[in-house]
DNA sequence: CCAAAAGTGTTTGTTTTACACCCATGG
DNA sequence: CCATGGGTGTAAAACAAACACTTTTGG
């Protein structure tokens, strides 16, 4: 198998989002979505942040590798992941030419203080980004318009919070990525329309106001509207095959 | 610049669109998907027909690549191009991690006849495909799924036919997408009020029927719902700024 | 009893769908 | 003057948005 002349070299990276916690307690706050960065350890870029990544290996899938870089810098096993786009231009990486293939990912907020945070590694908010390094900014631009976009039509919402929910929590979600307000009643038919959310017979207790109903996240109708029966190549996945662990090692890798 | 280890080699491929020539005269008949599809001329796969493409040269945009090659297998300049998906499971080429970064395309049928077709190079119905090298037969699949998606929130639809064209032909082309009957008196509704459509004028002469109203596409109001203003990173471009000129070369590339 | 959010009902306006019907042309 | 699609009108159904109102808890 001959390998020709000088190729790319071919890295894959991923924008992770998680919401941030409830500053209050009581969970009134509109929580607002984050993403974790690494400090880049080296040139080009050394010092800037960057999006998780790494090189992709010879013998891994892309999915996996992305998967495991994910799990590498945050220690979380993503809960939803999907390819998002793949960044290729020439000049994209000064010295060398670099394609990344970009995935996006949701984590679920439960897990999120279990997270890696150290000085290389931190969350920052949507809207408070860092001076980024190569095309990163452009690229979590363009993650965070396909999240919003798909938040509409598909209900992913949920693979932002934990295992069970309030339909206020999954309406908070919601908003804080559409950055709009709901209408309450509205929302809630609307979901329950969709036939993808299970009453879990339990309500949360403790507030200072009526209980609301603790919904889970029905499997079996999720992506709803798949056309084909047998569905073809891409398999645009909700939950994802768990990497091995959440094992907090090797994190902070250098790739565009 | 360290070359480290071993790593997959790029390649890009495209999956072109374009509507069957009008058996019919009179354009009654429902035109029908075409794909362009190139014969392998050495292993693996050897004497398969494959998708279009090459590998990535060093300095080449993904863009620029995905039309080029496109140019040098059809003849064509396409009138849409947009990444698909970049497939890159380990074992989808034998012997060689091979990861492709897929383009669709769609052409106009004006030019259709102007197009290569020889021993190598052919064009095959959507739904009479040949047996497929690698994972080609799944891209198709999908890239045809993305194309009936697309179609029904975005108006792309005349991208597969002339510069100038009448209600009835866009419609054909709609339904011989989506493999569905429209209302005719709902379709003329829905496109006019989309503002995509600009009356020539002129009308279609030489039919036995009232003669129908021709139509132009109108650019300025293209993609209409882009929420930014200002655009995000990838350009889901319409009309791509065309390849150096329609020269049938050096057809037949062989890549995953 | 009061505040506060959960949850239900109702009204109104918009969009989609189905289909009836007139119009203009070639034969 | 008739067959054939081009083009317009319209009523019913489905959907979306706005908002009033009742319910259930903690304090």
């Amino acid at each position: 198998m001959p390998q020709h002349d000088a190729q790319a070299r071919l890295a894959v990276s991923t924008v992770i989002f998680a919401l941030s916690p409830e500053t209050d307690g009581d969970g009134v706050e509109r929580p607002s979505l984050r993403v974790p960065l690494v400090r880049r350890l080296r040139e080009p870029g050394l010092g800037r942040w960057a999006l998780p990544g790494g090189w992709l290996p010879v013998h891994e899938s892309l999915d996996a590798a992305a998967a495991r870089t994910l799990n590498e810098t945050t220690g979380l096993a993503p809960r939803y992941l999907e390819q998002l786009y793949t960044f290729g231009d020439p000049d994209r990486s000064p010295g060398e030419r670099v394609v990344s293939v970009v995935y996006w990912a949701l984590v679920h907020s439960d897990e999120v203080e279990r997270a890696v945070s150290d000085e290389n590694v931190r969350w920052f908010d949507e809207d408070d980004l860092p001076d980024l390094a190569f095309d990163h900014a452009a690229i979590i631009e363009y993650a965070l318009r396909r999240l919003r976009t798909k938040l509409e039509y598909s209900g992913i919402a949920h693979a932002l919070l934990g295992e069970t929910f309030t339909m206020a929590e999954l309406r908070g979600v919601h908003e804080a990525v559409l950055r709009k307000r709901l209408d309450a009643a509205n929302f809630r038919r609307t979901m329950e329309a969709s036939g993808t959310l299970v009453d879990t017979g339990e309500r949360l207790a403790g507030t200072r106001h009526r209980p609301p109903a603790l919904y889970r996240f029905d499997p079996a109708h999720s992506p709803v509207a798949s056309p084909s029966p047998a569905s073809a190549a891409p398999q645009h996945a909700a939950s994802v095959t768990a990497p091995p662990a959440p094992r907090p090692g090797t994190h902070s890798k250098d790739t565009p």
